[in-house]
RNA sequence: GCGGUCGUAGUUAAGUUGGUUAUAACGCCGGCCUGUCAAGCCGGAGGCCGCCGGUUCAAGUCCGGUCGACCGCGCCA
């Protein structure tokens, strides 16, 4: 090793010491005949003094951000102490000081915000200069604590293959295309699933890994077209093996990244339908109120039409958010903007009914007979504001979920401290896609599910899946899988797959089903979205080292590129649409 | 695929109803300075105003298109 000791870890207990430290000079400061360097590197940063005047003039060329060996003692920086950082209490006196590389001029100011566009292209420089470093320190302990809990419970790690077989359903595929079998591509997998299954039917018993997904659809703040799965798989399980197991999991996670955070026990489990009524989403915040109130029953028989139609009208619904202690403060201006917002979630409008000094105030108040009022009255405390959206029943639930998710992070109802862990079990198996007017599996099509009574309409199936939700982020999901043949073959045709197509996309694994697969299930949590709720944070980026732009581009390497004519002719690939360079 | 915001020195921004040589701060280069803590002081260099086209006597500014970044909708089994 070049040093002896790391920016970070000297201090008044190491004084008179002979040291070697290495970092990049992050500061310099010059006064004639003395200097200061400070040096950093990812552990802290230190003084350095230079008192010899042809170190002095030596140091005077050196720039920000060169690599430099310093040799020297640690001396007490006495009355010149300094708290702003921790190694403020001595300094290095320099004996010698060797540049190991130059650096070019910063290309932006890591002081101040900078453009994402500049910081992604120096990506490496933003990762040695900002807090991203702190979070793949941490995103590196977390899957430390995952890979030992697992470990610890008898789980093995097995790869998978990358290059895969593309398969109808879910997201698209990024393809890859084959040079020896001209015309023919592979895909790159958006999750081990089939493979995972196929580990069972092998007798593997408990299977996990962390590995890459790649999904080619369009991109947000929380999405990246690779992105990384803690990928789990059970035989002999039910429902709650699984889950408990994932439980466990999280909650050794979350100790060892916070001691601080005490997680329940069990985690509360609430049904789909529920979740939807309550919250108006399938991943609810619980670490607030606020809860969405069904108001079906009130305005039944009220001359208000819009809300009589959606209250008699089972495709509809009436949905109302109570909002305490700001009927004075919301004024008509307020509240019309976030009328704007709930229009934007699709919603006709966005009524509201005031209490203040017991009596109620609304626009539509003329429109309410006694028990109407009445019932309002009930349910709105004095000085709170209700609001309601009725609608048809998606829109409604919609609309009110981020309506009740805008207000409390407007008045900051959400407390950072708290987690608030739970289960969202008994999903609807398949939903009617309306564009296609075909069924869609809800989670995937492997997904076991009650068929008893229920041949005719699939809406009424639920499956046997469950998806952890931590503070609103839908965190993981798995469910118990299918493992007769028969009934696979059932869902596929369910879901309009042709019994030739299910032979030809997945013939490997119904074949596999008919070779004593045994009843197994599973688990994927996402990695990065994981960390990013351990962490706070709310960029997918911030938790990559080396993440892609909302356009799936790398600013750094410029991915992805045009290839030179040889490799796509040795691929058997004419381009068609290409882009004018 | 659709919508919103943005694009001006290396960086972050300002730039009026269109009108002289496009400002500032930080950074960079040169000089001064014996204890700094984002050190300070003096001086200097640095611009295809994202790109293409249009309107105009005149465009950083107005209009159309295009490219890119970010945010959201659709999409993401």
């Amino acid at each position: 090793m070049l040093r002896t000791h790391t920016c970070g870890e000297l201090s008044l207990k190491d004084l008179g010491m002979e040291v070697a430290i290495c970092g990049w000079i992050t500061r310099k400061r010059e006064f004639g005949p003395i200097l200061f360097l400070i040096v950093s590197d990812r552990y802290g940063m230190t003084q350095v003094v230079v008192n010899d005047a042809s170190l002095v003039e030596k140091a005077k060329k050196f720039s920000i951000e060169d690599v430099v060996l310093v040799k020297g003692q640690v001396i007490d920086r006495k009355e010149n102490r300094t708290d702003k950082y921790p190694t403020g209490e001595i300094e290095v006196d320099a004996g010698s000081l060797d540049v190991l590389n130059s650096s070019r001029p910063m290309p932006y100011d890591h002081n101040k915000e900078a453009s994402d566009t500049v910081k992604m292209k120096y990506r490496y420089l933003d990762i040695r200069k900002s807090l991203i470093r702190e979070n793949l320190i941490a995103r590196s302990k977390i899957t430390g604590l995952v890979r030992c809990c697992l470990e610890k419970s008898g789980f093995i790690e097995i790869e998978t293959p990358v290059l895969n077989k593309s398969t109808p359903e879910g997201a698209r595929d990024f393809l890859v295309p084959s040079r020896i079998w001209k015309g023919s591509f592979y895909a790159l997998p958006q999750s081990p699933q089939v493979f995972k299954q196929l580990l069972m039917v092998a007798g593997m018993d408990r299977y996990y890994q962390i590995v890459k997904c790649f999904r080619d659809e369009d991109f947000r703040s929380d999405r990246q077209p690779e992105f990384t799965q803690i990928d789990i798989e059970m035989s002999f399980v039910e429902e709650d093996d699984v889950m408990n197991e994932a439980e466990n999991m999280i909650k050794k996670v979350f100790e060892g990244m916070k001691k601080d955070v005490v997680l329940p026990e069990k985690f509360p489990r609430i049904s789909y339908d529920e979740a939807m009524e309550r919250f108006g989403t399938d991943a609810p915040d619980t670490r607030y109120g606020m809860e969405l109130i069904a108001l079906d029953d009130i305005f039944k028989k009220s001359s208000f039409k819009a809300f009589a139609d959606a209250a008699n009208d089972s495709s509809k619904t009436v949905k109302g958010v109570v909002v305490e202690n700001k009927a004075k403060e919301f004024s008509r201006n307020i509240i019309k903007k976030m009328e704007v917002a709930v229009q934007g979630d699709g919603a006709k409008g966005l009524a509201f009914i005031k209490k203040i000094d017991s009596s109620l105030e609304s626009p539509l108040l003329k429109f309410f007979n006694e028990k109407e009022l009445a019932g309002l009255s009930e349910i709105i405390p004095e000085n709170g504001v209700l609001f309601i959206v009725a609608d048809s029943r998606p829109i409604a639930l919609r609309s009110m979920g981020n309506f009740r998710k805008r207000m409390a992070n407007e008045l900051k109802l959400v407390d950072k401290d708290v987690v608030a862990p739970l289960w969202v079990v008994e999903f609807p198996a398949f939903e009617l896609d309306e564009e296609e007017d075909r069924w869609i599996a809800t989670h995937h099509p492997f997904t076991d599910f009650d068929i008893d009574g229920l041949k005719d309409d699939p809406a009424k199936i639920r499956s046997r899946a469950y998806d952890m939700v931590i503070n609103g982020h839908e965190v993981g999901g798995g469910s118990i899988r299918i493992h007769d043949v028969e009934k696979q073959k059932k869902v596929f045709s369910i879901l309009g797959i042709s019994e030739d197509e299910a032979e030809e996309k997945f013939g490997f694994l119904l074949e596999s089903l008919q070779f004593g697969a045994p009843p197994h299930g599973g688990i994927a949590f996402g990695l990065d979205r994981l960390v990013m709720v351990l962490l706070g944070i709310d960029a997918i980026r911030d938790v990559i080292a080396f993440p892609k732009t909302t356009s799936a581009s790398c600013l750094m390497s410029s991915a992805p590129s045009m290839v030179k004519k040889e490799q796509l002719e040795e691929l058997g690939i004419k381009l068609t649409g290409k882009k004018e360079e």
